[in-house]
DNA sequence: CAATTTCCTTGACATTTGTCAAGATATACC
DNA sequence: GGTATATCTTGACAAATGTCAAGGAAATTG
């Protein structure tokens, strides 16, 4: 008799709205699990990303590129949901790029196999809603955020926002070109803050 | 015999998946207009957003206060859709404040109305989900926006993404704000601009 | 349309942050 | 485990942007 495999994404899903017995049962038929390495592109600007991820354990940043840099936008861990969202969504190219900042496991689901999710199942529509408004929500933070004036003003909010444990995970230079900050400043503004406290 | 009135929401609705006879009736049924006069504050951060705002014609601003300092996150015009999203969607307290900026007509519908909408008109979710995606698409612009390291280069980025025509419309002290300039370098990198072009 | 207020521009200067270079640590790889 | 590579730190300096102040332009108000 087979195992039936348990999928953390799916514990993931029902915290925000209770699923059904059919929807779990195609969660189970849909899912693929996958371990990459630190280091690798999950998902190239430009190309189709046709995946929504769930990072079971493991790190992922996204950038973009502008005016040949890369500029980082994003950087998630264990228990989140990720992919290339303007990309996704829309079916259309991704604009920015995916990688693993930690060698990763993650759970995915296809877009076609998200549509039909969406198609047959009524309570997907809910938590897809419930989704996109908590994605918004971040997005809106990171503008915010990025908004800030000075460097300093922009590490302690990020900081304050709960991702004060990045620091001991992220490679700083990472960090540092989400906060919009060279690695040589964040490398100065980390001491005083650690001199202060 | 009383005659219909003519909603511009409604057409822009449509624009994004056709409507039954039945949704445009409990539009037009739940629709408000209201002409608001240049610079009144339609929602205060800390307060209840519970409208969702059609700009039929005028300019709205989002702002937030950090370190007592004003920072605009978004301006929309004519044929927009807007509200303090975070709020709304979420049905929380706004964390921003949402301020007119010229005279500005709106339609607008309210929270209640739209779940009720949600809950009785299947093709609503299908609307709904596909403004919500539109809308992260923005989030996730000024975000990358304003990433970009030299001001210059923000400001260039914003002209190339469609928004030249704000130059001549929106006082320049706020997209200064929004571009994270203050107003005297941006009176600065203007005069190069239009001195080059 | 005159008066008042707000906004924009410009100059001089201060401050922050970026840049470059070198050495020190840490991490990855054979 | 030792070597190679990547990352972080620090200093000296340069460049970009912020700050302050004053005058001019534009918009608003009575």
């Amino acid at each position: 008799m087979k195992n039936k495999k348990v999928y953390l994404s799916i514990f993931f899903l029902e915290k925000i709205a209770p699923l059904s017995s059919e929807l779990k049962q195609f969660f189970q038929s849909n899912i693929t699990t996958h371990i990459y390495k630190k280091g690798t592109v999950l998902n190239e600007s430009g190309q189709l990303c046709d995946s929504l991820y769930f990072i079971k354990k493991g790190m992922i940043r996204g950038y973009h590129v502008i005016e040949a840099k890369e500029i980082t936008t994003w950087i998630s861990i264990d228990n989140e949901l990720v992919t290339s969202i303007t990309g996704f969504f829309k079916n259309e190219n991704a604009r920015e790029t995916m990688q693993t900042l930690e060698d990763t496991a993650v759970e995915y689901i296809s877009y076609d196999n998200l549509q039909k999710a969406l198609a047959l199942f009524p309570e997907m529509n809910q938590i897809f809603t419930a989704l996109l408004i908590e994605y918004y929500i971040h997005a809106e933070n990171r503008t915010l955020l990025s908004r800030i004036p000075s460097a300093k003003g922009r590490f302690h909010y990020f900081l304050e926002t709960g991702n004060k444990f990045l620091l001991n995970r992220t490679p700083h230079k990472y960090l540092a070109s989400m906060l919009n900050i060279r690695p040589e400043t964040f490398s100065r503004i980390l001491k005083d803050f650690n001199r202060e406290d």
